[in-house]
Order: structure tokens, then C-alpha cells, then sequence
DNA sequence: CGGAGAGTTGACCGACCGGTCATCTCTCGC
DNA sequence: GCGAGAGATGACCGGTCGGTCAACTCTCCG
């Protein structure tokens, strides 16, 4: 039903919106109901719990992501190399343009999530961790594509992969510290020098 | 007051552990003074509030940090790039400890608290600002020293040092979504690869 | 036209939140 | 021996939390 979807929507954006300026405890149900424009009893019409909004929320996010600049960023058109920059060039410019307007750099939702609900909510740390690996895979072929194009010398790709995400991940931890996206630029492109070697074969 | 200290001191540390195993907002004020076996009025006998108690715990891991394995792993007789594989471990070791004990991974105390509360508390995101420009700064002595004996070509060493220091906090907040200390082990040796140049001079 | 079920409403629940306060005890300097 | 002030006590506050529920409306199908 059109009003059903509409009303689901409307709940999922505005809680999205507001996890991802705040926090997730910091936001009550009430609150995102209020400016969703939705009568509580409506809420738990399609969401059984905080938790089960939560999920939502990560889902849909992450789909943003995937067919968004993410798919953008890791255009198979685009040489290896360069995506990287394009990845760090749109979280510059995407947490920039959030504190114009908010006036605070609200991060990574998944990172802020991740750190603050897996100690004490296994269902959606788990699910982070998916939305994670799947990040990291991204970052992994596109490893194997510039090895395989003899771009840079050989190395251990997964490694590499999951230590670019922490980076990635760390600059805008260190950014949101600081309130200030410029970190993101000044210390991004060294994303680029972050090596694993291959384990010696032995 | 030999009962006073006592007193602050155990409501000091309970709070540091709580806040650390899980977060700020999950840990409310009567949790802390049970487990510290203290009563609420006495506990706002010595914090104003919820927030300055946040300030003092930040304060009093920090001076933890400075003195402790800090001041280990950046010791001047060490050579400078040890120091760095000194604090990988140091880290890698205390998330391991704190998880065969706890079951989970708490990570960094200031990261978790940067990511939950920064935007919303403006004096205690510029506090734990503060104690990230030292751990920067300590990352800035050592590659400093590395470059001036020659163990590494000149760079831009302030810019590396918060990329490194943004590694650091990128790695064990991947390690703490997949909950799991052994990511700190085999990611963190990268920290040596990062680099930004010097800006080219005109 | 009638009924079923999706969607909506808003009052209500017990628990808990951060914080307050009047009152009492204890210790120490004079 | 006494007054003062630091420290301890626990009842209490208004507000908010996530979540429930019975009753109501709307829409669409038979």
C-alpha cells in the first residue's frame, strides 16, 4: 500500500538521519516519530523493536552505498589507483557538505554504530561486520586489479584491504574529533602508501 | 580525606571500566555508584555531574596511558620505529587480555567516546581532541627522530603522525566490530608503510 | 454491500534516567 | 568538649525511555 511504504519510508529516513547526526541512544522512538510525523503505535506497526529499526537503518544505508558513489568510486572503468583518491575525494566532500549544515561532522554512521552498540548488541555488531567485509571486498579487488595491471608490485591484497578500511575509518574517527573535514583530505591520499607483504613462503 | 579519596578514587574507576566495557550513555550513574558501593548523594558530592565525571575519567586513563605503556613504548632508548611494533603490540596484548576476560573487545576508550558523544557534547569532544594531538604528538617525536637518524627518507611528519594515529584507532575499531584482537595484530605492522610527503616548496 | 485485514490513533505501562535535598555522622582543629 | 565542615545517607523529583494495547478508520476484494 502506498501510505504504508510512505509511512515505513518516512520512519527509516528520519531515523537514519538522526542516528547518523547523533547517536543511537541518544535518539528516542518518540523523537523520530514526532519528525517523521508518525503516531507511535504506527511505528511498532513496522518495526518490532529499536533494535529491528536499527537493522533497517543499516540496510538501507548500505544499499545507498553500494548502487551510490560507492559503486561511482569503484567504477571498474576507473584505474585502480584512482578510485581510491575518487573514494576519499566523496567522504571528503559528503562530511563537508553535512557540517555546512549541520555544523558537526556526524562521521561514518556504520563506524559510529560499530563502536558504540557491538559491545552489548551482538545482532548488530554482527550485521556491521557484514556491511564491513563487504566495504573491504571492494578495496580487495581493486588490490588484485592493480597488481594484475603491474601498477604496484605484488602483495597480500586481503591484508592491505581490511588495513585501508581502518584507515578509512580512522581518519574519519579523527575528523569527527577534530570537527573539521579537512582532515579527511590532508591525511587521505596516504591511503595509497599502506602496504601488507605477502607472507614468506616458506 | 583518606575515605574521601577512597571514595572518589573507586567511583573514578568503576565508572572507567563501565564506560570502557560498554558506552557513555549505557552506563547510567546508579549502576556506577552500586558496583562502587557508593550512594548517589555522595557520588554528586564529587562530580558535579555525569559529563564531569566524563571529564575525570578521560583525565584519568590519559594519565594511565602517559605513564604506563605510553611512556613504554616511546621510550628514547628504543629505537624509533621499534617503538611503533612496541605499541601495535601493547595494544594487540591489553584488547586480547580484556577479552579473554570479558568476552568482548572494548577497544579504545577515547575513540568510542569521540564517535558517541562528539556530537553532542562540545566540551567533551574538544577533551578528548586534546588527548589525541598528544598521542599525536608522540607519533610526531618519534618519525622526527627516525628521519633525523636516517632510518627513514624526510617526509611530512606531522601529517603522518595523525595518519598513523588514525590508523591505530581505524584498526582496533575494525577489530572491535569483527571482535576479534588478532585484526590489531596482523594489520597494525602497516603503520610503518604510511607516508605523506612534504608539501613541494615553490 | 459487507467483512477482513492493513494501517492509525493516543492513552497508558513500569522501569529507569540524571539530579536534588534535608538530615545525619564522623573527624579534626581550637 | 565543642563547633564546623567534609562526607554519607536514601528518599524523592520530573521527565523520558522502549514498548503495549484496545479501539478506530480506511481500502480493497468478494
Amino acid at each position: 500500500m502506498n501510505a504504508a511504504l510512505d509511512t515505513r519510508a518516512r520512519i527509516l529516513s528520519t531515523a537514519r538521519e538522526l542516528f547518523h547526526g547523533r547517536s543511537y541512544s541518544d535518539v528516542g522512538i518518540k523523537e523520530i516519530c514526532d519528525l517523521a510525523k508518525v503516531q507511535k503505535g504506527s511505528f511498532y506497526h513496522f518495526f518490532p523493536s529499536k533494535q529491528d529499526l536499527a537493522m533497517a537503518v543499516i540496510d538501507d544505508m548500505a544499499d545507498d552505498w553500494a548502487h551510490g558513489f560507492v559503486a561511482e568510486a569503484f567504477d571498474r572503468d576507473l584505474p585502480p589507483l584512482e578510485r581510491l583518491d575518487y573514494m576519499i575525494d566523496a567522504a571528503y566532500y559528503w562530511q563537508k557538505a553535512a557540517k555546512d549544515i549541520e555544523g558537526r561532522m556526524p562521521g561514518c554512521l556504520f563506524g559510529n554504530l560499530a563502536l558504540e552498540v557491538s559491545t552489548r548488541d551482538e545482532v548488530l555488531r554482527a550485521k556491521l561486520n557484514a556491511v564491513f567485509d563487504k566495504a573491504s571486498s571492494r578495496f580487495h579487488e581493486t588490490l588484485d586489479e592493480a597488481v594484475e595491471q603491474g601498477l604496484i608490485p605484488p602483495l597480500d591484497t586481503g591484508a592491505t584491504a581490511q588495513a585501508m578500511l581502518a584507515f578509512l575509518e580512522g581518519i574519519i574517527l579523527l575528523a569527527k574529533t577534530r570537527n573539521d573535514p579537512e582532515v579527511v583530505r590532508e591525511l587521505g591520499p596516504a591511503i595509497k602508501t599502506l602496504r601488507i607483504e605477502l607472507a614468506a613462503e616458506n
